[in-house]
DNA sequence: AGCCAGGCCCTCC
DNA sequence: GGAGGGCCTGGC
Protein backbone atom coordinates (compact mmCIF):
# COMPACT_ATOMS: atom_id res chain seq x y z
CA UNK A 1 0.00 0.00 0.00
CA UNK A 2 1.00 3.31 -1.05
CA UNK A 3 1.28 7.13 1.58
CA UNK A 4 1.25 9.19 -0.57
CA UNK A 5 3.73 11.70 0.56
CA UNK A 6 5.76 14.07 -1.15
CA UNK A 7 6.70 16.73 0.95
CA UNK A 8 10.86 16.21 2.50
CA UNK A 9 11.08 13.02 3.85
CA UNK A 10 14.62 11.14 4.71
CA UNK A 11 13.35 7.77 5.66
CA UNK A 12 17.14 6.32 6.07
CA UNK A 13 18.17 9.64 8.12
CA UNK A 14 14.99 9.81 10.28
CA UNK A 15 15.03 5.69 11.16
CA UNK A 16 18.69 5.71 11.48
CA UNK A 17 19.36 8.70 14.19
CA UNK A 18 18.93 7.32 17.56
CA UNK A 19 15.42 8.05 18.18
CA UNK A 20 13.44 4.51 17.54
CA UNK A 21 15.92 1.69 17.49
CA UNK A 22 13.81 -1.27 16.08
CA UNK A 23 14.11 -0.86 12.38
CA UNK A 24 15.93 -2.31 10.33
CA UNK A 25 17.76 -1.66 6.75
CA UNK A 26 17.53 -4.16 3.91
CA UNK A 27 20.44 -4.14 1.23
CA UNK A 28 19.06 -1.62 -1.24
CA UNK A 29 17.93 -4.16 -4.39
CA UNK A 30 19.29 -3.08 -8.23
CA UNK A 31 15.77 -1.23 -8.71
CA UNK A 32 17.33 2.14 -7.87
CA UNK A 33 14.42 2.56 -5.37
CA UNK A 34 15.37 3.37 -1.82
CA UNK A 35 16.17 0.49 0.74
CA UNK A 36 13.50 -1.14 2.68
CA UNK A 37 13.23 -0.99 6.78
CA UNK A 38 11.54 -3.41 8.70
CA UNK A 39 10.18 -2.57 11.99
CA UNK A 40 8.13 -3.12 14.88
CA UNK A 41 5.00 -0.76 15.39
CA UNK A 42 1.69 -0.18 16.43
CA UNK A 43 1.19 -4.25 16.79
CA UNK A 44 2.37 -4.63 13.72
CA UNK A 45 5.37 -5.79 11.94
CA UNK A 46 5.79 -3.36 8.86
CA UNK A 47 8.00 -2.81 6.04
CA UNK A 48 8.51 0.37 4.66
CA UNK A 49 10.37 2.23 1.66
CA UNK A 50 10.43 5.84 0.27
CA UNK A 51 9.35 6.00 -3.41
CA UNK A 52 8.59 9.12 -5.41
CA UNK A 53 5.43 9.12 -4.57
CA UNK A 54 5.21 8.45 -0.92
CA UNK A 55 6.11 5.67 1.60
CA UNK A 56 4.94 2.03 0.51
CA UNK A 57 4.43 -0.39 3.10
CA UNK A 58 3.55 -3.45 3.77
CA UNK A 59 1.90 -4.52 7.93
CA UNK A 60 0.84 -8.15 8.91
CA UNK A 61 -1.37 -9.06 10.73
CA UNK A 62 -3.48 -6.37 10.45
CA UNK A 63 -5.36 -4.82 7.56
CA UNK A 64 -2.84 -2.60 5.92
CA UNK A 65 -5.45 0.13 5.18
CA UNK A 66 -5.82 0.28 9.19
CA UNK A 67 -1.62 0.85 9.63
CA UNK A 68 -1.45 3.53 7.00
CA UNK A 69 -2.91 6.38 9.14
CA UNK A 70 -0.88 5.23 12.15
CA UNK A 71 2.41 5.17 9.82
CA UNK A 72 1.49 8.60 8.83
CA UNK A 73 1.17 9.81 12.18
CA UNK A 74 4.25 7.67 13.29
CA UNK A 75 6.57 9.36 10.64
CA UNK A 76 5.97 12.63 11.59
CA UNK A 77 4.40 13.49 8.19
CA UNK A 78 2.27 16.13 9.39
CA UNK A 79 5.10 18.29 10.53
CA UNK A 80 5.52 21.47 8.18
CA UNK A 81 9.45 21.09 7.93
CA UNK A 82 9.41 24.67 5.75
CA UNK A 83 8.23 25.91 8.95
CA UNK A 84 10.90 23.88 10.88
CA UNK A 85 13.40 24.87 8.68
CA UNK A 86 12.67 28.55 8.93
CA UNK A 87 12.47 28.99 12.14
CA UNK A 88 15.63 27.08 13.32
CA UNK A 89 17.86 27.39 10.40
CA UNK A 90 19.32 30.88 11.49
CA UNK A 91 22.84 30.56 11.74
CA UNK A 92 25.35 29.05 9.01
CA UNK A 93 25.98 25.68 10.83
CA UNK A 94 22.53 24.71 11.35
CA UNK A 95 21.39 25.43 7.56
CA UNK A 96 24.53 23.06 6.78
CA UNK A 97 23.07 20.37 9.22
CA UNK A 98 19.39 20.98 7.09
CA UNK A 99 21.35 20.84 3.46
CA UNK A 100 22.73 17.57 4.93
CA UNK A 101 19.41 15.71 6.60
CA UNK A 102 16.64 17.43 4.47
CA UNK A 103 13.88 15.06 5.14
CA UNK A 104 15.10 13.68 8.52
CA UNK A 105 11.95 13.94 10.91
CA UNK A 106 11.16 13.74 14.55
CA UNK A 107 9.34 10.58 14.79
CA UNK A 108 5.92 10.26 17.10
CA UNK A 109 6.42 7.11 18.52
CA UNK A 110 4.53 5.06 21.02
CA UNK A 111 5.41 6.22 24.68
CA UNK A 112 5.95 3.43 26.51
CA UNK A 113 8.04 1.95 24.19
CA UNK A 114 10.11 5.23 24.13
CA UNK A 115 10.09 5.35 27.66
CA UNK A 116 11.08 2.16 28.25
CA UNK A 117 13.88 2.18 25.29
CA UNK A 118 15.76 5.44 26.57
CA UNK A 119 16.01 4.33 30.03
CA UNK A 120 17.90 1.42 28.67
CA UNK A 121 20.03 4.52 26.55
CA UNK A 122 21.72 5.60 29.84
CA UNK A 123 25.43 5.49 29.58
CA UNK A 124 25.08 2.72 26.92
CA UNK A 125 25.35 2.87 23.15
CA UNK A 126 22.97 2.73 20.08
CA UNK A 127 23.72 -0.88 19.47
CA UNK A 128 23.75 -1.94 22.48
CA UNK A 129 20.13 -0.50 23.30
CA UNK A 130 19.11 -1.66 20.38
CA UNK A 131 20.14 -5.46 21.59
CA UNK A 132 18.71 -4.71 24.84
CA UNK A 133 15.63 -3.49 23.35
CA UNK A 134 15.22 -6.75 21.08
CA UNK A 135 16.26 -8.85 23.85
CA UNK A 136 13.22 -6.99 25.63
CA UNK A 137 10.79 -8.31 22.84
CA UNK A 138 11.49 -11.21 22.06
CA UNK A 139 11.53 -12.42 25.56
CA UNK A 140 8.34 -10.84 26.61
CA UNK A 141 6.22 -10.10 23.43
CA UNK A 142 3.88 -11.25 21.34
CA UNK A 143 5.60 -13.16 18.32
CA UNK A 144 4.40 -11.71 15.00
CA UNK A 145 5.55 -12.20 11.09
CA UNK A 146 5.15 -10.74 7.98
CA UNK A 147 5.72 -12.80 5.24
CA UNK A 148 9.17 -14.89 6.53
CA UNK A 149 10.05 -12.18 8.77
CA UNK A 150 9.63 -12.84 12.43
CA UNK A 151 9.41 -10.21 14.90
CA UNK A 152 8.13 -9.59 18.41
CA UNK A 153 5.66 -7.10 19.62
CA UNK A 154 7.34 -4.97 22.36
CA UNK A 155 6.46 -6.31 25.86
CA UNK A 156 3.38 -4.25 28.02
CA UNK A 157 4.32 -2.47 31.34
CA UNK A 158 2.67 -5.83 32.88
CA UNK A 159 4.94 -8.42 31.20
CA UNK A 160 7.61 -6.20 32.19
CA UNK A 161 6.84 -6.25 35.63
CA UNK A 162 6.50 -9.95 36.43
CA UNK A 163 9.56 -10.45 35.00
CA UNK A 164 11.09 -8.51 37.32
CA UNK A 165 14.54 -6.43 38.28
CA UNK A 166 16.76 -10.03 38.17
CA UNK A 167 15.47 -11.80 35.31
CA UNK A 168 16.02 -8.14 32.98
CA UNK A 169 19.67 -8.47 34.56
CA UNK A 170 19.93 -11.79 32.79
CA UNK A 171 19.34 -9.99 29.68
CA UNK A 172 21.95 -8.16 29.84
CA UNK A 173 20.50 -4.56 30.83
CA UNK A 174 22.67 -3.91 33.31
CA UNK A 175 21.93 -1.53 35.91
CA UNK A 176 19.47 -0.13 34.38
CA UNK A 177 17.33 -3.51 34.68
CA UNK A 178 16.12 -2.12 38.40
CA UNK A 179 14.84 1.11 37.01
CA UNK A 180 12.70 -0.64 33.60
CA UNK A 181 11.56 -2.68 36.35
CA UNK A 182 10.48 -0.27 38.88
CA UNK A 183 9.16 1.87 35.49
CA UNK A 184 6.97 -1.18 34.57
CA UNK A 185 5.41 -1.43 38.13
CA UNK A 186 4.81 2.05 38.45
CA UNK A 187 2.86 2.15 34.89
CA UNK A 188 1.29 -1.28 35.16
CA UNK A 189 -0.11 -0.45 38.52
CA UNK A 190 -1.63 2.76 36.61
CA UNK A 191 0.61 5.39 39.20
CA UNK A 192 1.91 7.15 35.77
CA UNK A 193 -0.73 7.31 32.87
CA UNK A 194 1.60 8.22 30.04
CA UNK A 195 -0.44 9.05 26.94
CA UNK A 196 -2.55 12.24 28.41
CA UNK A 197 0.81 13.80 28.91
CA UNK A 198 0.92 14.63 25.28
CA UNK A 199 -1.81 16.96 26.21
CA UNK A 200 -0.09 18.02 29.33
CA UNK A 201 2.20 21.23 29.32
CA UNK A 202 6.37 20.75 28.38
CA UNK A 203 6.76 21.12 32.23
CA UNK A 204 4.55 19.42 34.08
CA UNK A 205 5.12 16.24 32.14
CA UNK A 206 8.95 16.67 32.50
CA UNK A 207 8.17 16.51 36.05
CA UNK A 208 5.89 13.32 36.05
CA UNK A 209 8.69 11.87 33.94
CA UNK A 210 11.58 12.74 35.66
CA UNK A 211 9.81 11.70 38.84
CA UNK A 212 10.47 8.12 37.59
CA UNK A 213 13.43 6.41 38.80
CA UNK A 214 16.31 5.63 35.78
CA UNK A 215 14.73 8.73 33.98
CA UNK A 216 16.80 12.27 34.60
CA UNK A 217 16.55 15.26 32.35
CA UNK A 218 17.98 14.28 28.89
CA UNK A 219 16.00 10.77 29.10
CA UNK A 220 12.81 12.60 29.95
CA UNK A 221 13.65 15.00 27.02
CA UNK A 222 13.79 12.13 24.53
CA UNK A 223 10.68 10.53 25.51
CA UNK A 224 8.81 13.84 25.20
CA UNK A 225 10.57 14.81 22.12
CA UNK A 226 10.28 11.64 20.32
CA UNK A 227 6.31 10.83 21.77
CA UNK A 228 4.75 12.89 23.48
CA UNK A 229 4.13 15.75 21.10
CA UNK A 230 7.10 17.88 22.50
CA UNK A 231 8.74 19.84 19.74
CA UNK A 232 10.45 22.32 22.04
CA UNK A 233 12.28 19.41 24.10
CA UNK A 234 15.99 19.24 24.01
CA UNK A 235 17.69 16.24 24.94
CA UNK A 236 21.25 17.36 25.68
CA UNK A 237 23.80 14.15 25.12
CA UNK A 238 27.54 14.55 24.81
CA UNK A 239 27.11 15.47 21.37
CA UNK A 240 24.35 18.12 21.78
CA UNK A 241 26.63 19.34 24.48
CA UNK A 242 29.53 19.79 22.32
CA UNK A 243 28.20 20.63 19.51
CA UNK A 244 26.52 23.86 21.42
CA UNK A 245 29.51 24.63 23.58
CA UNK A 246 31.88 24.65 20.34
CA UNK A 247 29.66 26.23 17.40
CA UNK A 248 27.38 28.35 19.75
CA UNK A 249 29.36 29.74 22.61
CA UNK A 250 26.81 28.29 25.23
CA UNK A 251 25.12 29.22 28.22
CA UNK A 252 27.48 31.81 30.68
CA UNK A 253 28.98 29.10 32.92
CA UNK A 254 30.90 30.59 35.80
CA UNK A 255 34.54 30.32 34.21
CA UNK A 256 33.28 26.53 33.36
CA UNK A 257 31.97 24.77 30.93
CA UNK A 258 28.33 24.81 31.06
CA UNK A 259 26.20 21.59 32.35
CA UNK A 260 23.57 19.96 30.49
CA UNK A 261 21.20 21.69 33.15
CA UNK A 262 22.44 25.03 32.09
CA UNK A 263 22.78 24.31 28.51
CA UNK A 264 18.98 23.22 27.92
CA UNK A 265 17.40 26.17 28.93
CA UNK A 266 19.66 28.47 26.98
CA UNK A 267 19.04 26.44 23.69
CA UNK A 268 15.09 26.46 24.15
CA UNK A 269 15.51 29.83 23.99
CA UNK A 270 17.65 30.11 21.28
CA UNK A 271 16.34 27.95 18.80
CA UNK A 272 12.67 28.38 19.60
CA UNK A 273 9.37 26.39 19.28
CA UNK A 274 10.82 23.63 17.71
CA UNK A 275 14.36 23.62 19.14
CA UNK A 276 13.85 19.59 19.59
CA UNK A 277 14.41 19.29 15.80
CA UNK A 278 17.62 21.69 16.01
CA UNK A 279 19.10 19.73 18.60
CA UNK A 280 18.10 16.47 16.32
CA UNK A 281 20.26 17.63 13.35
CA UNK A 282 23.30 19.23 15.61
CA UNK A 283 22.99 15.28 17.74
CA UNK A 284 23.01 13.63 13.83
CA UNK A 285 25.56 16.13 12.08
CA UNK A 286 27.66 15.75 15.08
CA UNK A 287 27.68 12.11 15.72
CA UNK A 288 28.28 11.11 11.93
CA UNK A 289 30.59 14.20 10.52
CA UNK A 290 32.55 15.14 14.21
CA UNK A 291 33.28 18.92 15.13
CA UNK A 292 34.33 19.96 11.79
CA UNK A 293 31.91 18.03 9.09
CA UNK A 294 32.75 16.22 6.09
C1' DA B 1 44.63 -2.76 30.02
C1' DG B 2 41.89 0.75 30.45
C1' DC B 3 38.51 3.76 28.76
C1' DC B 4 34.34 5.06 26.76
C1' DA B 5 29.52 4.65 25.37
C1' DG B 6 23.29 9.38 23.68
C1' DG B 7 23.06 9.07 32.32
C1' DC B 8 21.29 8.58 36.70
C1' DC B 9 21.57 8.15 41.62
C1' DC B 10 23.69 8.74 45.92
C1' DT B 11 26.98 10.62 49.00
C1' DC B 12 29.43 14.13 51.03
C1' DC B 13 30.96 18.58 51.41
C1' DG C 1 23.38 22.46 45.66
C1' DG C 2 26.65 20.60 43.15
C1' DA C 3 30.73 18.14 42.24
C1' DG C 4 32.45 13.40 42.25
C1' DG C 5 32.29 8.53 42.16
C1' DG C 6 29.94 4.12 41.16
C1' DC C 7 27.43 1.34 38.12
C1' DC C 8 26.35 -3.54 34.16
C1' DT C 9 28.22 -4.61 29.91
C1' DG C 10 30.44 -4.75 25.34
C1' DG C 11 33.72 -2.93 22.16
C1' DC C 12 38.04 -1.14 20.89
Amino acid sequence: MLIPFTGPLDLTATLESGQAFRWRRQEPDRSGLEPWFSGVVFGNVVRVRRTPEGIEFHSAPDDESRVAPLLHDYMGLKDDLDAVYSSIGTDDRMRDAIDRYRGMRILRQEPWECLVSFICSANSNIRRISTNVEDLSDAFGAPVSLDGLRRSLFPTPERLAEAGETTLRGLGLGFRAKYVAQVATTVARGDVDLFPLREASYQEALEVLTSLPGVGDKVANCVLLFSLDKPEAIPVDVWVRRAIEEWYAAPPGDGGSPTPKEIRPWAQRHFGGYAGYASQYLFHRRRLQGRSGG
